[in-house]
DNA sequence: GATATATGTAGACCTAGGTAAACATGATGC
DNA sequence: GCATCATGTTTACCTAGGTCTACATATATC
């Protein structure tokens, strides 16, 4: 189930929460439980948030990660040296890389029957 | 199986991917995919590649994010306060904070029966 | 101490996603 | 065009990990 449709039936099926609310913020449950889904509904609707969880989920393995640092010294990889870097199978390698790519990234270019990979201008993650 | 055994054996079975190299780099196998893999070795052998990936990892979950995006927001949050914005039980949210916790992004501090928690002094992600 | 309350922990379940084999595609050279 | 080569794509498998229920622990109150 999404964080989205968690959200809309929080509290409402947990009377327990909504109790424990009410003793902690000294307000009435149906004052104060929408107030706390607002708060997270305009964090995911802000347009950042998936912006920044695909960029982090693309990063959060250890061999795509290990490429994203291999391409952070040299400028540019083609897809079997880090296939040769990394160990891992061309196919495997080539998902990996679309995963970045589509992340935005890391870029790819094309040379002959060369596949080349460097990476995208922004890396930085901003947290949303 | 891990990145580094994965390296360990890489090249060395793939025959096909040493011819490939050698095409590339003009230069023989046994000189040049050693050459990849020390540069893998050095990424990981270095002490931000853990740190780094453990942090990304704990950020690549959209219920953890979103936590970690509402602690910026609100200094500190009681554990059932993170449950009402994000919909989750009690023993989820409560698990998602060890990882967070765990990977150095958030604090907890206990006052009597409330579990509050606040982002440690540094989130920011250093890639490797 | 007994009870209620807020949260942590352990276990099982189930899905997302990493992996590789098999096949498909684009490029080069004959 | 055909062969070869480097890589992308599809498919299936299998494990890591997110989730919840049930139980355990910590704190406060009586």
């Amino acid at each position: 189930m999404s964080t989205l449709t968690n959200m809309m039936t929080a509290a409402k099926s947990d009377p327990a929460l909504a109790t424990r609310l009410e003793r902690l913020t000294g307000e009435e449950a149906a004052c104060c439980v929408p107030e706390y889904r607002d708060l997270a509904k305009e964090v995911l609707a802000s347009a950042r948030f998936p912006v920044a969880l695909r960029r982090i989920r693309a990063l959060a393995d250890d061999n795509r990660l290990l490429a994203v640092a291999l391409l952070g010294r040299r400028k540019e990889l083609c897809a079997c040296e880090i296939q040769a870097a990394t160990g891992l199978t061309h196919a495997t390698v080539s998902h990996h890389m679309a995963v970045l790519a589509e992340a935005g990234l890391v870029r790819s270019r094309r040379q002959g029957k060369w596949m080349y990979y460097r990476l995208a201008g922004r890396t930085r993650v901003v947290l949303p």
